[in-house]
DNA sequence: CTTGACCCTGTAGTGGCTACAGGGTCCATC
DNA sequence: GATGGACCCTGTAGCCACTACAGGGTCAAG
């Protein structure tokens, strides 16, 4: 409950890659730590539970600029939390839109899919579909005329 | 129905990037065409027809490196294009698995955010969330022992 | 005093583009 | 024949969030 951790210590509590604790350390998330004599990084209980909060924030899909605003806010507890519930909201959205996409290329690409018959390259449905379908127009030839 | 474009009009046409045209080309997806003697790059409609199949190919989520291998069969057009439906399937099954991913990441952010009551920050249910819950549990200090 | 686990910095790579910088070409118009 | 502007060329660096080295240093146990 009070720390004292090493680089590696941190990671596998948090169940990161050391690389990526530096990094984060690097673009500013995380905070330098002091150092040893020997100049290993020295990691008290804030930054673990700073480092857990990214990775949660992460594992729900937040982008990194986003966490670094999280950690902002939470950085100023006496504010009020609206901002917060917008970013999470937000996420959701964004999320909502990513299944959407997705669900409509999974129609798209069973349709494709299934159109196939089991020929040769020649005759196959999937590359038919994939060849193009509408829009076979262009300007006939250079840009201004013959 | 016979070519004869600049690498801008062959964009417009694909509703490409020029850039992401002349990108194709140097990884080795779209043939190097031949040259104007102002040193302009000349494409034909099989250049044409070959782009819009990537382009119609990237829309359904394919990887460059399986558009690679597709435009490789397409090539031999008299062989069983058996492969060609294994690789749209593989496409369908990963898209599948990442609607699941979204959809199991989706639940929790909804259970995450539909925590928040609207205090400040320090209360903010959101942000409890966020910082850990689970596996508070570290080895003490430095890895063999103090 | 050596071994080996751990740590350090710095750089380069991933995928799939995108955005310049710093030029060259070509065609129409004055 | 000069100028303007649309287009083209090469080459390099940037984006995101890491990941993977290379080439060293530190430190405790045996
Ligand atoms: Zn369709
Ligand atoms: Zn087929
Ligand atoms: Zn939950
Ligand atoms: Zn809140």
């Amino acid at each position: 409950m009070k720390g004292d951790y090493r680089i590696g210590d941190l990671a596998r509590a948090t169940d990161m890659a050391v690389e990526t604790v530096r990094y984060y350390e690097r673009i500013g998330l995380l905070p330098e730590p002091p150092r040893t004599t020997g100049n290993y990084r020295l990691y008290g209980d804030g930054h673990l539970h700073r480092l857990r909060f990214i990775r949660r924030a992460r594992a729900l899909g937040f982008h990194l600029d986003v966490i670094r605003d999280l950690l902002g806010m939470v950085d100023r507890p006496d504010q009020p939390c609206a901002s917060i519930d917008q970013l999470a909201r937000a996420q959701m959205a964004e999320v909502d839109a990513k299944i959407a996409d997705l669900t409509r290329l999974r129609a798209e690409l069973a349709h494709v899919a299934n159109q196939c018959h089991g020929g040769t390259v020649r005759e196959c449905r999937i590359v038919e579909a994939l060849s193009g379908g509408e829009g076979e127009s262009l300007p006939a030839a250079a840009s201004t005329g013959a």
